[in-house]
DNA sequence: CATATTTCGGATATTAGTATCCTATTAGAT
DNA sequence: ATCTAATAGGATACTAATATCCGAAATATG
């Protein structure tokens, strides 16, 4: 569905969510660990999420990535979108470019309400809203058991 | 959605159902220039449907690939399945391995009936269903303009 | 000011997916 | 029987995704 890097940052947003209250700003090494993801390879996606202001950055000593409170009010459609673009609710489910509504390829009219209901969760489903669930412990991530005191 | 072999590999079954009226044979290169697929690729796919029994083939001159009576009555699920594997369909949404009902990930809840809504279509959707509506001219696969009488 | 710590960004390595090539095997046609 | 046209299957090449490495830039702290 997502690739394995949109995975990763849907992942570490939600845990940085979790994490900083106010601001506080979490390292990548932390993050990395504690979504179960390569640590190089998180901050390159977590780069490319800071260009974008999808979260913010401080570098040097303490620095790190934060969600700000309008950061926490971005929809997972922006990181979906940011990330693997919008093939997944626009393109063509078995890949014809030429595939339309007045064009229809033979599976278009059943991905349709799919494609609809996936879009609108994506574009309803703040990130806040799942870093909730998961501090209430409705929800769990790898590794992040414990950090509800 | 689904990996570029498994596009092949739907596109391809539905056009040798619509080729083949009673067990005719379409050979491998009609089928590739048919649906836009690289030929010596798309004979891979079609040579592992074929070991599966998802369609039928005849080796020599005058061989090719068919879908007989009951391959027609196959469903998407099973080409999917065969090509992609499960994990569409029943693996989580943000990639981790321990993610299930009682410890479900933070979109667990917001992908179920996405999931749900694919899984039945997919089951209920039959080749044939497909290739019928292909040949009425309802829908369209690249470069199948001309076939229809 | 110097140092330590962190992200940034360019470069490279590894792996999986996609695509091609070639020989063997099969079976119809001559 | 031989020849020809087709799939089968093993081997290889190419490409994109994933993962790692390292030096540069920034910033707090001593």
């Amino acid at each position: 569905m997502f690739s394995k890097s949109c995975e990763y940052a849907i992942r570490a947003v939600i845990f940085i969510c979790t994490k900083n209250e106010e601001n506080k700003v979490v390292k990548i090494q932390e993050i990395a660990e504690a979504i179960g993801a390569p640590v190089y390879y998180t901050s390159k996606i977590l780069q490319q999420l800071s260009r974008l202001k999808l979260m913010g950055s401080l570098k040097g000593q303490n620095g790190g990535f934060y969600m700000s409170i309008e950061h926490k009010e971005i929809r997972l459609i922006d990181i979906v979108q940011a990330i693997d673009g919008d093939k997944i609710f626009n393109g063509c489910a078995l890949g014809l470019s030429q595939c339309s509504e007045t064009k229809p390829c033979p599976l278009h009219a059943q991905f349709k309400s799919i494609r609809k209901e996936l879009k609108e969760m994506l574009e309803s489903t703040t990130v806040l809203d799942l870093s909730l669930n998961l501090l209430k412990g409705k929800t769990t991530l790898k590794k992040l058991n414990g950090i509800i005191k």
